[in-house]
RNA sequence: GCUGCUGUAGCUCAGUGGUAGAGCGCGUCCUUGGUAAGGACGAGGUCCUGGGUUCAAAUCCCAGCAGCAGCUCCA
């Protein structure tokens, strides 16, 4: 016999090979037919498994059994990936000989792979959505079975997938046996779990097709990803569907047009961010707040050119290791580009990844010499190595300037610009440094990637006794500057080398789990919650980033601390200790808003373009009742003005009905409302933005000046409009492993 | 960079192998108004760029550029 534990504690005995729909039975018919899935033991398996045959628990040790119903979130991602496989039937009867690749599902619904020569359009949408609701209606049932590693790379094999063979044998290496699910005339490798039949399925809509990689390795083969959401009901489907228009209404490329904040023209060049009056009055106001911040810290503030040397960006790793996304060199010389894809051609020569001829040479030797770079030492006959030799040299003696893609170097610089003592340290230099990335033209989005970045930059020079305690204070003032602008819906990520693959890194293993331990240590002393992720770290140091999800639920990288063991190693960086010997210095970089643009950006999203008073573009409109009340609007404006506030005035010739209606669209926080009475009594009639008519509140300009103020001086936060996307909860995503 | 979709007035978008439309905004005038749209008139377009097909292309085809979504990347 069976002893299962239901959730409310009783204990009960059941035959051998009963299922959970079995189980259900026993309590209700109306139960079973509702059960989709079972949790046994805490881990949700198929509702049509012999509950005995899941776990080997000791003989005697009842069995921890709940029940699944589509009430339970987690059906919702049970019944998801039954989709991903009702899709990819459906998709497999319209195109056949489609190769599978991985179907699992996502937050908001699911996907699937597929390896198809014909390109799938979203004019094909409603063909195999009407295949998939035929799927539905026949509602056949998920069938697991198991097989042995060699039966399974068989079977796939006899299936003609690929893929599925290939990552039986890679991927799943370790896997002595494999699970497969069958629906109909469709079989797929999967781990499951799946809802009892494809009737459970309700409410799908195909949502998008777009490119991906297999083992998204851009090296590898392109698929097509077809992507698909699914709901118990066409109630929940319409929800969601509204709610992605409803995000997409706050996206900041929306309100920052709509708003008026910034601009991305194509005259200029994408990724180009042009700040307009009004998001400048935004990022003026956060680069204020933070500068006062920094002071009181002890910092200092500095200013560097935005070039440099490109020397300087080889000796710091940042030229070799990123060049592809950086802006090209600026040459003194007009035969610098010449010589830089010479020397780049010798390379690839003499690691054997490209042919490059003696005829090229004879070629690029007459170009030089026309350019004027007679390079007459040149060894045509020498080796490789000898004639980048020749080439560095001539390169060495010419200006070669990189536009700056961080602001470290100059940093390092400053710090080595005199001699340091312990008692100087730790030196913390800040500058709100501007940086030029070429990033690739599909990573361009809005402000959030751009090509041009500020950052909030700086970077601390201490002795290793230090570091724990500078590292702990940065990462306080982080988490102090993104609470005072009422952003409080971020992770905290840990971010490590990829231990598997240390070439994209420089530095010695021992500096490296130095900093990696330090880092862990304190975030595990302060009590924050993180997520350690390998293969996130900046390739000279790990770090810790606060990561926030844009309005359709993206995640993106807004604050960072860096510690660093490797650059002031590279640039020989020194301090006299109190032994009166050199020591090298730690570095950390930091940036709590990452960068000015990035983090106005979800500033814009974060608030719907709703700002708080102190932030707000503009934070007062003075809305005159009639021409009669000009004057006084003027007053009034100037009196707000010279107390500090963003103010401008109305004067269009509309009622006032419709300039309170602008001024509403516009989500400036206070109207003051001026006629005849006003200015008889110096008042004005404040309608406050989140208050409407109703509560409408007469005050003299005086009171009305002193009441904001203090809203403005507090950094009041009063409304956040909750985005159904942004949320950490609900992001559980879901990791197939097949 | 890759895959797919998109590119029409300042903005949002409709539209057709036969020479271009709406709403909002903008301008002028009337209205001098009391808390989410007062009225009239008017100006605005190389229909992304370059090729091709065609008697005829903004519309069909190709290429490029830009934007969007996803993938990859992100110091």
């Amino acid at each position: 016999m069976l002893q299962i534990q239901l959730p409310d504690g009783s204990v009960k005995e059941y035959p051998e090979n009963y299922t959970a729909i079995d189980v259900a039975k026993t309590i209700g018919e109306r139960l079973a037919a509702a059960t989709l899935a079972a949790e046994i033991n805490g881990t949700v398996v198929d509702a049509t498994r012999p509950v005995g045959q899941v776990f080997n628990l000791p003989p005697g040790t009842p069995i921890p059994l709940k029940l699944i119903t589509s009430r339970d979130p987690k059906a919702l991602a049970v019944m998801r990936h039954s989709a991903a496989h009702v899709m990819a039937r459906a998709v497999m009867r319209l195109y056949p000989g489609v190769g599978l690749a991985f179907g699992p599902t996502t937050g908001h619904g699911f996907y699937y792979d597929f390896d198809l020569d014909t390109k799938i359009s979203e004019d094909d949408f409603p063909r195999i959505e009407e295949e998939m609701k035929k799927i539905i209606a026949d509602a056949e049932p998920f069938e697991r079975f198991s097989a042995t590693r060699d039966e399974a790379v068989k079977f796939c094999g006899d299936l003609n997938q690929k893929l599925k063979v290939e990552h039986i044998q890679t991927g799943l290496a370790d896997h002595d046996s494999l699970s497969f699910y069958r629906q109909g005339e469709f079989v797929d490798l999967c781990r499951g779990p799946h809802v009892p039949d494809a009737g459970r399925i309700t409410a799908i809509k195909l949502i998008s097709i777009a490119g991906s990689y297999w083992k998204g390795d851009a090296n590898n083969k392109q698929l097509q990803r077809l992507y698909g959401t699914a709901w118990f009901s066409q109630k929940d489907l319409d929800e969601y569907l509204k709610q992605i228009d409803e995000a997409k209404k706050r996206d900041h490329r929306v309100l920052g047009k709509q708003l008026g904040l910034f601009s991305i023209s194509q005259e200029v060049g994408p990724g180009l961010c042009l700040w307009l009056p009004k998001g400048s009055a935004i990022r003026a106001t956060l680069e204020d707040f933070i500068k006062k911040e920094l002071l009181k810290r002890g910092y200092t503030p500095v200013y560097s050119p935005h070039i440099g040397r490109v020397e300087m960006y080889e000796t710091s790793g940042h030229f070799p290791y990123y060049r592809d996304a950086q802006f090209s060199p600026i040459f003194g010389h007009d035969a610098g580009a010449l010589v830089d894809f010479w020397i780049r051609k010798l390379r690839e020569h003499k690691e054997g990844t490209s042919v490059f001829s003696l005829d090229d040479e004879k070629k690029l030797l007459e170009s030089a010499k026309v350019m004027g770079a007679a390079l007459t030492e040149y060894p045509l006959s020498g080796s490789v190595d000898a004639k980048i030799d020749t080439l560095r040299v001539w390169e060495k003696n010419q200006e070669r300037y990189l536009l700056k893609p961080m602001n470290c170097p100059h940093h390092v610089q400053m710090y080595a610009s005199q001699q340091r003592s312990y008692r100087d340290l730790p030196v913390r230099l800040a500058e709100f440094g501007t940086v030029y990335r070429h990033e690739k033209t599909g990573e361009l989005n809005g402000m959030l990637r751009v090509r041009g970045l500020t950052q909030d930059d700086a970077h601390l020079f201490c002795t290793p006794d230090q570091v724990e305690e500078e590292f702990k204070s940065t990462l306080e003032l982080v988490k102090f500057v993104l609470s005072s602008v009422g952003l409080d819906d971020y992770r905290v990520q840990l971010s490590l080398r990829d231990s598997k693959n240390k070439t994209k890194y420089v530095g010695s293993d021992e500096n490296w789990d130095r900093a990696e331990t330090t880092l862990r240590k304190v975030l595990t002393e302060m009590g924050w919650s993180f997520t350690a992720c390998e293969g996130e770290a900046a390739f000279y140091g790990p770090k810790t980033d606060f990561m926030v999800r844009d309005c359709i639920g993206r995640e993106w990288q807004l604050g960072t601390v860096q510690l660093d063991f490797n650059l002031p190693e590279r640039f020989k960086l020194e301090y006299i200790g109190a032994d009166n010997k050199p020591h090298r210095p730690v570095m950390i970089h930091r940036a709590p808003f990452g960068s000015m643009e990035r983090f106005t950006g979800m500033l814009i999203e974060h608030f719907a373009g709703a700002f708080p008073l102190w932030l707000a573009p503009e934070q007062v409109r003075v809305l005159p009742i009639s021409e009669k009340a000009y004057d006084y609007a003027a007053s009034v404006e100037r009196r707000f003005r010279e107390a500090g506030f963003r103010t401008t005035t109305d004067y269009s010739s509309n009622r006032v009905n419709a300039k309170v209606r602008d001024a509403q669209l516009q989500l400036i926080p206070y109207m003051l409302v001026v006629g005849e009475k006003e200015a008889a009594e110096d008042a004005v009639d404040v309608r406050d933005r989140l208050l409407g008519d109703a509560q409408r509140e007469k005050l003299t300009v005086a009171a009305a000046i002193a009441k904001l103020q203090e809203e403005l001086t507090a950094r009041r936060v009063r409304q956040v409009v909750k985005s159904s996307f942004r949320s950490f909860e609900e992001s559980s995503e879901e990791e197939n492993e097949y």
